[in-house]
DNA sequence: CTGCTGATGTCAGTGACTGACGTCGGTGAC
DNA sequence: GTCACCGACGTCAGTCACTGACATCAGCAG
């Protein structure tokens, strides 16, 4: 018999998305997060560093995904073309199944200001991740750091776009169309797809 | 004789960026802050709902002029070109005699990560108001979000090279050489100014 | 059996914030 | 002139996020 319960980690967080959802993020404490799974509060804070960082425990994956879209791109492919293998690779992350719940958490996340700067810092270190995978590839700055600014911009806008209600088409294709807008503001050339 | 001093909210700025420059932000507590311009904590938590936030007093007049410059370019510009304007009215707000200073309290953020939340959370309000502007001159969507955080995002790295040591650029020159670089990055046909 | 390790519990403390209420010059109605 | 009201502040008590120090104890290595 084991001492403790594995998966301390995923059991807080799923139980801490349970209650803010259900709750509301500031009527639920830290404490009582970790009673309903058993545990003290004192333990919740050993496993996150505070209380908004219980509800992006496994973000780091979907940072790899993204980063590694630009990695493995073909050598010979312009920034924006790199761009695009990142937003498909990152898209991945997300298939149809994980709608509904991303909508459960993205709707807890816009419903508290905290939650929200949390999100927009999460989203400002991958962006600096990026930006870093561009100038291993030999981009300079400042181009580095807005293809990568660009890319989380466009993901952000496609991912918002992909939860709402009624949207029915993938992830992938949401990015590449927002993608193609963004050609045409900044270029002028390429038309959106219809 | 007037019973308080006037200016409160301006007094307890000046007095909190001056101690998080020298002690720390994390070792400055809201009431040192306020006594030191003989208040009380309570009064602090009256002018500034959280402590980050006696550091982003002022920002209003900048979001507006960012603004502004969205709504007053002329009505046939492009998205790209309105970008441009907006982003000359907001650099107006940094005359090269604000460098210093400028550069004092972003150093003060950029050593504390929950100062950097808020200023994230802070831009992401900005991007929010000028996408709005830009739906009001007809600019549908995501165009419109797209162009604003672009302009966001051009402004942003304009401003960390402006406040570099040894950049002798107006912050306006910085901004459109950027600018141009994203033109060059998504468009592939203007390139960036030498 | 014994000693060490790692995840947890217990406890006490600090600091960010908040609600309730009291204080008191300044101001306008009369 | 006075008197009621208001607005900016002080005082006090309380909650909750978070932290350091120390104790506990199943399992594992020897």
């Amino acid at each position: 018999m084991v001492r403790w319960e594995p998966g301390t980690q995923e059991r807080l967080h799923r139980a801490a998305l349970e209650l803010f959802a259900t709750r509301g993020y500031e009527e639920t404490t830290a404490a009582e997060i970790a009673q309903s799974v058993g545990l003290t509060e004192r333990t919740f804070f050993r496993h996150f560093a505070d209380k908004r960082e219980v509800l992006f425990h496994g973000q780091q994956l979907f940072v790899q995904a993204f980063v590694e879209g630009v990695d493995t791109a073909p050598p010979a492919a312009a920034p924006i073309e790199v761009v695009a293998a990142a937003l498909r690779s990152a898209a991945a992350f997300f298939p149809d199944e994980r709608r509904s719940r991303s909508r459960a958490r993205q709707s807890v996340i816009d419903r508290n200001p905290a939650l929200q700067e949390r999100e927009l810092h999460k989203l400002a270190i991958l962006a600096t991740a990026l930006a870093e995978a561009f100038r291993a590839r030999g981009v300079g700055e400042p181009a580095a750091t807005l293809a990568a600014d660009s890319g989380v911009t466009v993901f952000m806008i496609a991912f918002t776009q992909w939860i709402r209600e009624g949207e029915e088409r993938s992830l992938s294709d949401i990015a590449a169309g927002v993608l193609g807008e963004l050609r045409a503001l900044t270029g002028g050339s390429s038309a959106p797809a219809a």
